[in-house]
DNA sequence: ATGTCACTCCTAGAGTGA
């Protein structure tokens, strides 16, 4: 079973890239963000006629999280307690049930804070500690639970082209990588890191600076596994050369596969 | 060169968010 992450920078504009994606990799479960896009507008009959059930938080203009399932998605849920800033729509979770079993998962959109000094980073860590309390609830649950996303932090040095150069960043800045740790450290598995310890790659490039021709990228896209999950880890993949299609995502696919 | 893209709104291009 193939699940994946993906933020598309605008549903409405990347629905044809998604539809072909979609055709040729055939994901059991993809999680969106940056969908960019109200519900009443979301490109719904388009998807279900490519078999997939849909859930959506979506807001007009920017944010917007969605969760894809080829299986019956059974409920769903936006809510994430204690949420400073819960007028974004930046979380949604589901409970599918794939060959009788239960699976949870998540689509989040994490805040990407601006710069340091902004009020939007003290927001990006309000919400990281909130995620953080809520996650440890589902991993009280013992159950096959996946929670991917753009979480715009790149948690080690090997996931930034240049940790010198980003050590201000809201990506890398250590209070962020930390935040990520304690989620790690809470029993969470990060899929690319546990089949990939060494390699290099990048879900994210900047649209300036010519970030994708200097390959100037960064890893913060992830998909983080309950240890019921992990136990059912194969394989992960990120779709790298996505970045290079005309009318790109700055985002390209993160996906894992696990043996049901 | 902070070099792009996608959104918003009094449809034209400035302001915003990333």
């Amino acid at each position: 079973m193939k699940i994946a992450t993906w933020n598309v920078n605008s549903i409405n504009i990347r629905k044809r890239q998604l539809f072909e994606w979609l055709k040729e990799n055939k994901p059991e479960v993809i999680l969106l963000q940056e969908t960019k896009c109200e519900n009443a507008k979301f490109p719904q009959e388009e998807l279900e006629e490519y078999g997939y059930n849909i859930a959506l938080n979506g807001q007009k203009g920017f944010n917007g999280v969605a969760i894809l399932s080829l299986s019956p998605i059974d409920e769903f849920s936006t809510n994430l307690p204690n949420n400073p800033i819960s007028d974004q729509a930046r979380y949604i979770e589901a409970v599918i049930s794939i060959e009788k079993k239960a699976i949870r998962v998540a689509s989040v959109y994490i805040p990407n804070g601006e710069d340091l000094e902004s009020i939007k980073f003290k927001y990006k860590l309000e919400f990281l500690e909130v995620f953080k309390e809520h996650c440890k609830n589902l991993l009280s649950l013992e159950e096959i639970t996946i929670i991917g996303g753009d979480f715009n932090i790149a948690p080690e040095i090997i996931d930034s082209f240049s940790p010198d150069a980003m050590e201000d960043s809201v990506l890398f800045h250590l209070s962020v990588r930390k935040k990520f740790r304690s989620l790690i450290n809470m029993g969470f598995y990060n899929s690319f890191r546990t089949t990939n310890p060494q390699d290099q790659k990048f879900s994210w490039w900047d649209y300036r600076k010519g970030a994708w021709q200097r390959n100037n990228g960064m890893l913060i896209d992830h998909i983080l596994l309950s240890p019921e999950a992990a136990d059912l880890l194969q394989s992960t993949e990120i779709y790298d050369k996505m970045r290079g299609l005309e009318k790109p995502s700055d985002h390209v696919p993160v996906e894992c596969s696990l043996a049901l």
